[in-house]
RNA sequence: GGGAGCAUAGCUCAGCUGGUUUAGAGCAUCUGCCUUACAAGCAGAGGGUCCGCGGUUCGAACCCGUGUGCUCCCACCA
């Protein structure tokens, strides 16, 4: 047969896939071995493979290839997450480009256009990864929206309103006009903006025929002063001291609030006044409660001016911002204006410049969940690897704050509240289950009368569920998959994501299982590119993975992008890595052509078995060296550094030094024996580096030999015991070899003249592999060395 | 404003408990080679104030203090 030049992945690569599909190797049950599980970060039904997931799914294959060839029971679990806020907002503009705006369409029609679209688009992703060789259980893919999985989130939704844990809250939240939706303050992003300060003057209450006077507050939104609710100073501000308890008029619609003090307010900020928006602000809010001031909502859920406003109504806020100007100083109310520089919060999702708005929301209190969550991970239960990790998670889990659940959306899990024309409201899994609840004789109902929550839950409020609902770990309580697979082994994900999702489903995991979800958590890091700069769609850096994967193949996408890869530390993703993925790729397909030659002229025997057995024993001892410090690097999750010492291993060590050592004359047999060995050695590489990439070892393991199993799933053998007499490593050996060469070339090797090569090493028993050098290059007739390292023959 | 982390070759990083390290690796650079597995290769070379300063120690890239610079997280001042 003849083996092409160069290597050509991308045939080699379907086969392959296709192949261990058709075998089944990826489908997990049950079994008396030990389980070793991983369940995937469900990426959004909306996403495309980009460099995040390469990563994260490169990490977790290769920990669950590893672990299966390790003879572990390996299921590894796909599936999609409905993202809420994100795919609502494609259908929208999906429909937009139609003519279709969502308001005109019922709940109905909306969740027939959201679920077509998610039939049609959703998990191209899970595709995507087959092309990286995710070995992936497929039968066990799951989605958040399944029916058994939404039934179950209305469950602990209805259980953990049971509990107490869930109420019904009027707060201030971050408001996405556009959306019209709350955001959760993860949701929010903070950016620098240049604003302006206007310095605005209010009328003083006083008795009549007295000198008018002022109160001057700074605001960098006017637009707010309609909601006004009351002025605040610092009760120790000289100033103003003669004001506390008088009155002053909003200007343009004169109400009358009260001047108030508190050591809320800077006396050096500004004025030293403060005007107080219980409804817009969410310190203003505080002092709104503690001062009993009037709440008024003056912003519409669109971002218009409401009724309560009194002017400017059904108006944009931000253009009342600017048509309020001149109004009030046509007023005589504006002293300056002032240019400013604040930082103002935008929606992740649109963004919208968030506004603060007072609104009914759904809550859960976090306190009481979040304690053996923080206990798991601060006793070691659940490890954080890097571990510095740990402190940040403390340090959000004992200042943890309620969880705003809701959002006004309708692709989701919709809210299992229902409420009576009087306002009452009962949560229940069913509206009939809600009447029940809801009518009583002196108020009689039916069904017609009440009417569901119009809002959804947050995305996290169904992942946080994940690990054990992808077992129907609440639909089918008990269950033999649940009790085999669960608690899942390791969990690999984002450090973005610690609060929002990992902390959750830690919370999840003890509150409906009882148990931790996952024994690890591995940080990976963020992707970068060359610059530093995070790779995202919207900075267009990302890079066309499925074109890089065609261009280098995907062991090549995996090296490049795990050599590249510390553990817990940033990526930053540069193109030729990929290359040294693909010429490693190309040095492992040479070396098999060498071996295919030999393979073509083994003899009995030769001469030189002392020798050979030497070689044999050196590299059986680098391997089985290697081995073990694998084992250990992998323990710590540091595989980048695994892969490192296995691409030494096979270049410079199996490639570089042993081929060369044992390479017969031109076109001299080689010994049998040693050939058999070799391959062995060959296919233990392999083995090893199987789990990074496993398109090739897959091939090379075939083309090598005719093997009746597979390389995917055959198991390690027990590493043999290292014979401590020899460790010399080939960079060693490679100075010596080259020392050699060196004097040879310059004609200075003569046989009987001597040689010194000066080589230091920190092991005595270098001097051994360096003696069996010797013998061999230059027919020494022996080796003396002294303490100072000196090699003379 | 509160907290965490980082600083070692041009770049990305190892360097674990202070001592065999005259500080290493990969990539990049330069030089010479198309040598019968491999130019996607081989052989070699250059490249460092281990961020600055001070301290502990027989001995510091490593421990302590301090300064500087960068990154991230949290909060957010009208």
């Amino acid at each position: 047969m003849e083996l092409s030049k160069n290597y050509i992945p991308t045939d080699v690569e379907n086969k392959w896939y296709a192949h261990w599909l058709a075998a089944g190797y990826f489908n997990s049950t049950p079994d008396h071995r030990e389980s070793y599980t991983v369940v995937m970060p469900p990426p959004n039904v909306t996403g495309i493979l980009h460099m995040g997931h390469c990563l994260n799914n490169s990490i977790q294959d290769i920990l669950v290839r590893r672990a299966r060839m390790m003879g572990k029971n390996a299921c590894w679990i796909p599936g999609t997450d409905h993202a809420s806020i994100a795919t609502e907002a494609k259908v929208v503009a999906m429909l937009r480009e139609r003519g279709i705006t969502k308001s005109s369409l019922t709940r109905e029609a909306f969740l027939a256009y959201a679920w077509e679209w998610k039939e049609k688009y959703g998990g191209i992703i899970l595709q995507q990864l087959k092309k990286l060789g995710c070995s992936l259980d497929w039968k066990r893919t799951s989605f958040t929206m399944d029916p058994d999985y939404y039934q179950s989130v209305i469950a602990v939704f209805i259980d953990l309103h049971q509990k107490g844990h869930i109420y019904r809250g009027k707060r201030m939240i971050n408001w996405d006009v556009r959306a019209k939706t709350a955001l959760s303050d993860e949701e929010v992003i903070y950016k620098e903006v240049q604003s302006k300060l206007f310095y605005l003057n209010y009328l003083i209450e006083l008795p009549e025929n007295a000198e008018p006077t002022f109160i001057t507050i700074a605001t960098v939104r006017p637009e707010t002063i309609l909601g006004d609710a009351a002025i605040c100073v610092h009760p120790d501000d000289e100033r103003y001291k003669h004001l506390h308890g008088k009155f002053a008029f909003v200007p343009l619609i004169n109400r009358k609030i009260p001047i108030i003090a508190d050591d809320y307010v800077a006396i050096d900020f500004g004025t030293g006044a403060l005007k107080v928006t219980p409804a817009h602000d969410m310190n203003d809010y505080v002092l709104g409660q503690k001062y009993q001031l009037d709440i008024i909502d003056t912003m519409n859920d669109d971002g218009t001016m409401s009724e309560a406003s009194q002017l400017f109504i059904g108006i944009d806020r931000l253009e009342v911002r600017k048509q309020i100007i001149p109004k009030l100083e046509a007023a005589g109310h504006l002293l300056k204006i002032e240019e400013y520089t604040n930082q103002v919060g935008f929606s992740e999702r649109t963004d919208a410049m968030v506004e603060p708005r007072l609104s009914l929301q759904w809550w859960v209190s976090m306190k009481k969940l979040s304690e053996p969550a923080l206990l798991a991970v601060m006793e070691d239960e659940i490890h954080f690897h890097p571990a510095k990790f740990k402190n940040l998670y403390r340090h959000w889990m004992e200042n943890i704050k309620d969880w705003c659940i809701s959002r006004q959306l309708w692709w989701g899990h919709r809210i299992p509240a229902y409420y009576a024309p009087d306002g009452r409201f009962a949560v229940a899994a069913s509206i009939e289950e809600a009447l029940k609840q809801l009518s009583t004789p002196e108020n009689p109902l039916t069904i017609i009368d009440i009417k569901q929550d119009e809002d959804c839950l947050d995305t996290w409020f169904s992942s946080w569920l994940w690990p054990f609902e992808v077992f129907k770990g609440l639909s089918q309580p008990d269950n033999l998959n649940l009790n085999y697979y669960y608690p899942t082994k390791t969990l690999v994900t984002a450090p973005e994501i610690i609060f929002f999702w990992v902390a959750r489903m830690i919370m999840a995991g003890y509150e409906y299982q009882g148990t931790k979800p996952f024994s690890d958590v591995y940080f990976t890091g963020i992707v970068r590119d060359k610059q530093g700069k995070k790779m995202s769609k919207s900075l267009g850096n990302s890079p066309d993975l499925l074109g890089l994967i065609d261009k280098y193949g995907a062991d090549a996408v995996r090296f490049g992008i795990m050599i590249s890869s510390p553990a817990g530390n940033d990526l930053l993703f540069d193109e030729s890595s990929l290359e040294q993925g693909r010429n490693f790729n190309n040095k492992l397909w040479n070396a098999l052509k060498l071996m295919k030659m030999w393979e073509a002229r083994t003899a009995e025997s030769n001469s030189n078995l002392d020798e050979q057995a030497f070689a044999i024993n050196w590299f059986e001892n680098r391997l089985a060296t290697v081995q073990l410090e694998v084992n250990f690097l992998m323990e710590q999750f540091r595989l980048s550094e695994a892969l490192k010492i296995i691409y030494s291993l096979v270049w410079d060590d199996f490639c570089s030094w042993y081929l060369e050592w044992i390479k017969p004359g031109f076109e001299q047999p080689i010994d049998k024996g040693l050939y058999k060995k070799t391959v062995s050695f060959f296919e233990q590489l392999m083995q090893l580096l199987h789990p990074f990439m496993p398109f090739i070892t897959e091939e090379i393991y075939h083309l090598m030999n005719e093997q009746k199993d597979d390389l995917c799933v055959k198991q390690n053998g027990p590493i043999t015991k290292i014979d401590d007499t020899i460790t010399a490593s080939g960079e060693l050996l490679k100075k010596v070899i080259s020392a050699l060469r060196d004097a040879r070339n310059k004609n200075q090797l003569k046989p009987k003249e001597s040689i010194d090569l000066h080589i230091q090493t920190s092991q005595e028993n270098d001097y051994k592999a360096i003696e069996a050098i010797l013998m061999k290059q230059v027919n020494a007739k022996g080796v003396h060395y002294t303490n100072e390292a000196i090699a003379n023959s």
